[in-house]
RNA sequence: GUGGGAGUAGCUCAACUGGCAGAGCACCAGGUUGUGGCCCUGGCGGUCGCGGGUUCAAGUCCCGUCUCUCACCCCA
């Protein structure tokens, strides 16, 4: 069958069949990001595109390439968020947030949509969750955006997850890196690669992110930025991995790791799976100090992570990480007959209202297909009347998984179920 | 945006060097006129992704296109 109408390239509607998985993270989540007291917050899908252009960097990827950007009636434009840190920092301003509040712990999750080529572990529209925290420059805000990710992945039961760590420094020392960087490659620029040529000029710190094998090599020797970040940065530095390896999470200091958004500034973060193959980012993160200021506000520090839930449903099923749902009926009333339907609708109501999950047949169909259904739906108790049971006041009730049977009487079956199958 | 692979029933897949489009599972019904799962029997279900071309004849060959998929770029 040919549809003319299915889901746009690279999104995908996510069927009940596989909501528990959504519901199970999504539960864990907002019980973790409660317990460090975070707070959700929701914002709009679409913001004004200079929001995404200025405050991810106009050399970005995601903004030379990637945003869904509209006009509206009015000749507006605007672009479907691609990222929830801008329109989170444009909400701290927008609401005066500072002023209410010395900091703002926020946590979301939420679609993303970028236009790019779909892929294994990407998509076009995918969703995010993710936090911040805003209104200090402190190294344990850092700390404890990398512990909340890491606690997540951690209760969740998944290994092999890395993290890997480094400081991009500030507005006073990164310059001095660009340059010192550009002074170490310019002897080799001819021989790195076309997109390296390019971010040369650009942006230098993005060639050490290269997977060329030989843009490697020649970046192999090149210094880290480590010897060139100023007293607070390299300061900054020191204390998130000392407080890190004090409440005991493993990282692994990566030179190489720039990150592809401009506003990062100092802690620059990823946790990557070997799960994945070549979408390996699972979670990324770093402090964005400069963001606030360039969006138009004033200079609000700023630090956070945001991770891919897509990705990481993936990596839960290939190590089967997801508990198993049961979903389940405490009891299917099989009802033959006008009479006997209208009872079995009234009485599946009853218990409804006293918390059973109860399910009825809607099409008349034969007590062989309503017990099929039952069975099919993991029934826990089948009770089956007709004529007869109406006739004679007694119920049958059927436990499907013995396939014993008990009759009730008619007058006191709801008050029976409700005490012997419901809950509290 | 660039390159490789793939699109046949709801799902997983067959169909030789072009020659009537199939199986398993699932679904529905019957066997059992009022008792699920197991078993048996039958049934429903396809414009072979879409469009064009070659041919007496195309699921099969050619071109285009769309989608999926993998990789590059980059990212979650």
């Amino acid at each position: 069958m040919t549809l003319q109408f299915q889901t746009p390239r690279g999104t995908k509607d996510i069927l009940p069949g596989e909501m528990p998985k959504w519901h199970y993270l999504e539960h864990v989540l907002r019980d973790i990001f409660t317990k460090y007291n975070f707070r959700e917050i929701r914002t709009p899908v679409f913001e004004d595109t200079d929001l995404f252009a200025r405050g991810i960097g106009g050399t970005t990827d995601i903004v030379q390439k990637e945003m869904y950007t509209f006009l509206d009636k009015g000749g507006k434009s605007y672009t479907l968020r691609p990222e929830m840190t801008a329109p989170v920092v444009r909400a701290y301003l927008q609401h005066h947030l500072g002023q209410t509040k010395a900091l703002q712990k926020m946590y979301y999750i939420a679609p993303m949509f970028r236009q790019e080529r779909p892929q294994a572990g990407r998509f076009r529209q995918f969703h995010q969750y993710g936090v911040e925290i805003m209104g200090t420059q402190a190294p344990l805000a850092d700390v404890e955006i990398i512990t909340v990710g890491v606690e997540f992945l951690r209760r969740l039961g998944l290994k092999d997850i890395h993290l890997k760590l480094n400081s991009v420094g500030c507005l006073v020392c990164r310059p001095v890196y660009k340059l010192e960087l550009q002074n170490q490659l310019r002897p080799v620029l001819e021989q790195l690669c076309g997109d390296c040529r390019n971010r040369f000029h650009t942006n230098p710190l993005r060639i050490l992110d290269c997977k060329k094998e030989n843009c490697r090599a020649l970046t192999e020797e090149v210094d880290p930025i480590d010897n060139y970040l100023c007293d607070e940065c390299k300061s900054h530095f020191g204390e998130v991995k000392a407080l890190l390896t004090e409440v005991k999470i493993p990282f692994e200091p990566d030179k190489r790791l720039v990150r592809g958004l401009d506003y990062y500034t100092k802690t620059a973060f990823e946790i990557i799976t070997d799960q994945l193959g070549s979408q390996d980012a699972i979670c990324g993160g770093g402090r964005y100090d400069m963001l606030a200021k360039e969006i138009g506000g004033d200079a609000v520090p700023g630090v956070g992570f945001a991770a891919g839930l897509e990705r990481l449903i993936t990596v839960m099923d290939k190590a089967g990480l997801f508990p198993e749902t049961d979903p389940h009926l405490d009891l299917y009333l099989i009802g033959l007959g006008d009479a006997a339907r209208s009872w079995v609708y009234r009485t599946a109501m009853q218990l409804r209202r006293n918390n059973l999950i109860c399910e009825i047949d809607y099409q008349q169909r034969s007590l062989k297909a309503q017990m099929r259904e039952a069975n099919r739906l993991n029934a826990g108790f089948t009770a089956i009347v007709g004529e007869n049971e109406l006739k004679n006041g007694s119920i049958p009730l059927k436990k499907m998984e013995t396939g014993e049977q008990s009759d009730i009487p008619i007058e006191v079956f709801a008050g029976e179920i409700i005490k012997s199958v419901g809950r509290s």
